[in-house]
DNA sequence: GGATTTATATGATTATCGTCATAGAAAAAG
DNA sequence: CTTTTTCTATGACGATAATCATATAAATCC
């Protein structure tokens, strides 16, 4: 052992942790195992001592992902009793301008449909995240609306090349959810 | 010349529409020049005879795409006079398990603006279903929340693993939309 | 302290990527 | 019929992909 005995451990939530961060701001297939291996100053070979393959690395990143958005979260709506906090944070300039620390709903998740590799992970942030809007607006059959807005709001608020019409979607959404919080 | 003078054009368009159907259903940087051009019966070397990088298929490509949604999505809102129809086609079962020959946005744009490579055409789209959207409901401040609940809740229903889950975010949507439009 | 265990490195394999220079072959032009 | 033009094919380039067998070196165990 060349290094202490949780080293490896230690190793393993790094890779982890910059994958996840790369997965999220570049995308899945166009992430590739050799230039993240050299950021964390390891070589390439060694990735197979934690993990048995791209794919497995793939799904415990999206894991570790929903486990802090899922923290995140939390936090925001204890800070203030309410989910109007969360859903201001969502749809944020610095959310839509950083990626890699943010929801993976918008990016993995996304591209892990594209290529067949859909995760019952994605399933557990979206019910995460509908009894989150649902616990605050207990008769709205309107979760699934406000979660799909606040999704579809931040994916083209990022893919849109005019920062007017970027800031109007995330603006015009945050204010109708608003509204819809406010009407219970 | 092998083939006659109008060929190449054909083939251009060949390969435009061969390659906005697979960046839209397997994501663009998963779609290699090689099988697209050997799906044509073409082999990959005649493919920078028609265009000068994969950027610039990808660009043309994202176009093709536009337009034809475009074309679609005028043709629906003539057949009824309004864009109640458009909004049940968007958010249908065959849309979602179609990727390939659906709108652009939730699929090309997303992860160009993943790649640093976000495109103007994006925008033209957005504001083109933008304008439809509000043509229908001129008071409104909602087509934008509108356009992302749309676009956010086909992306999600692509990502679940739960079917019913899938169909809840698309049918729930719909109703909203169809309660906004009838509340003009 | 010597033997064993184990985390990481080295380097190779095979495959595929985007790109391009060149060749061939047939239609159009003369 | 010959020349020229132009569409596509061939085959190679260097890069990079994911994967894995083996080597190295140091911490733990006896």
């Amino acid at each position: 052992m060349r290094y202490s005995k949780d080293h490896k451990a230690e190793t393993n939530q790094q890779i982890l942790q910059e994958a996840s961060r790369r997965f999220r701001r570049d995308g899945i297939t166009a992430t590739g195992l050799q230039p993240l291996m050299k950021a964390l100053g390891l070589t390439h070979g060694g990735f197979y001592a934690h993990f048995k393959s791209k794919d497995d690395l793939v799904e415990q990143a999206l894991q570790t992902a929903a486990q802090q958005s899922s923290d995140y979260w939390s936090k925001k709506q204890e800070e203030e009793g309410g989910v109007s906090k969360l859903v201001d944070s969502y749809l944020s300039a610095k959310h839509r301008d950083t990626p890699e620390k943010g929801c993976p709903l918008p990016t993995m998740s996304i591209e892990m449909g594209q290529l067949g590799k859909a995760s019952a992970t994605t399933d557990k942030i979206v019910e995460r995240l509908l009894g989150m809007l649902h616990s605050d607006h207990a008769d709205a059959p309107h979760a699934a609306v406000m979660l799909s807005a606040m999704v579809g709001a931040l994916s083209l608020s990022r893919s849109v090349t005019d920062p007017a019409l970027s800031e109007q979607l995330l603006e015009q959404t945050r204010a109708w959810i608003k509204e819809e919080l406010d009407s219970k």
